[in-house]
DNA sequence: GTCTATATCTGGATAGAC
DNA sequence: GTCTATCCAGATATAGAC
């Protein structure tokens, strides 16, 4: 017996009368850390198998819980992977909410290069979580791609072109321009395989990180950077 | 019943005894267009779910032949899984093998930028199920990513350090380089639904497949153009 | 909350008639 | 070559004891 709470998050209500306020909270923290737990191998074992190919086994292995008490805390399969996209989509949008008229175009435009490729080093599941999910016509995620992605990036290229016309950059599509801060920033963790097989290295190595960020500078800097 | 030929492709001796060169032939016509439907079916619907997404249901159905007969002509999924990933890995390396040293260096690097993006544009079902394939691990295509794709990126950085040397082009990891080019233009396959939810538009449209062409033209070449 | 046992379904794959 | 019927493994999900 579940219930949904306002936020949408599902509690369960595990007996709460009878109980000290002191053995409750301890209750509730154990849940917390059990459920973070499972969210963290549900993550991983999806970016690496995907929605049909993860199973709930694996994932209650790797959590280290038994698969029915895995669904004990999420009851069934969607609503596990649902919940590790919902904290997906807000990590994922955190870096480019970020970047303002108020700083100076070249260093806004660093910042976010350095700040997408560190995402890329930290955060390989998720990107590569969000690439199938994409990948995949995102069926979950494609209403709030339509609505709050757009118009964040909507708000964003408007700075961008503002820029231009004040003539701190050379004139580009800012479309454009932030699919390609995207495309390459994100490649390094989703092709992880591929560079490592091609190059020998990762983002890990720490000298092959700044090879290939100097590289993003160059490439996505010079050509809007004003003499 | 089947053999493995040399090439390690599956035929089936389908009683060839007693009929005329004439209506054998035209069975094997029939069976090599049914194959083709199948392959084709399978490309997409792999593409879309991944390999243990795709059900052969699926892929029977789109192909328009039964489950039964489609296992008559593929003997396990895996098969028809490798089988696709063959044509594709061929296909993929093709427009790198093209461009070489006795090109002028410019052109030489805008040509390969344009033969990517209009792969993306042409070829999306290959390119996500390549994408797929790379996230997961590359459990079929390593082997080869490691040894063919690894000496041809080996041979065609030397050229482009050849052009360094030469002074035809600025100081650039050549590695890197090619990443942001394989990264930039693939993204606008893998990553179509995002973009269309972005810009409204995918690389179908004409005018959007040029402003992302001139774009790329701009951030990757100005960076790497002497003056 | 956690366990054992089990219901139920999907999907890959095969047998055998035609 | 194509079909009907069926087998079987693996996966989601539930029941009920503790």
């Amino acid at each position: 017996m579940t219930e949904k709470t306002a936020a949408g998050k599902t509690t369960r209500p595990s007996g709460d009368r009878n109980l000290s306020s002191e053995s409750l909270r301890r209750r509730q923290r154990h849940n917390e850390k059990k459920r973070d737990a499972i969210l963290k191998a549900a993550l991983d074992v999806f970016s690496r198998y995907g929605l049909h190919g993860a199973s709930m086994d694996q994932i209650a292995s790797q959590a280290d819980v038994s698969k029915t008490n895995l669904f004990y805390y999420f009851s069934s399969k969607e609503e596990l992977y649902l919940s590790v996209m919902q904290k997906l989509l807000t990590l994922w949008l955190t870096p480019l909410s970020e970047f303002s008229a108020a700083q100076e175009p070249l260093d806004a435009l660093k910042d976010y290069i350095r700040q997408k490729l560190r995402f890329s080093r930290d955060h390989q599941a998720e990107s590569r979580l969000f690439c199938m999910e994409v990948m995949q016509g995102a069926p979950l995620l494609l209403p709030q791609l339509e609505t709050s992605l757009r118009e964040l990036v909507d708000a964003k290229a408007g700075v961008i072109r503002e820029w231009i016309n004040q003539g701190k950059l050379l004139e580009v599509n800012p479309y454009h321009l932030l699919i390609s801060i995207w495309a390459t920033t994100q490649h390094y963790a989703d092709f992880s395989v591929q560079v490592q097989a091609v190059c020998g290295q990762t983002l890990d190595d720490a000298a092959f990180f700044d090879e290939a960020l100097d590289t993003l500078y160059k490439l996505i800097l010079s050509g809007i950077t004003p003499d």
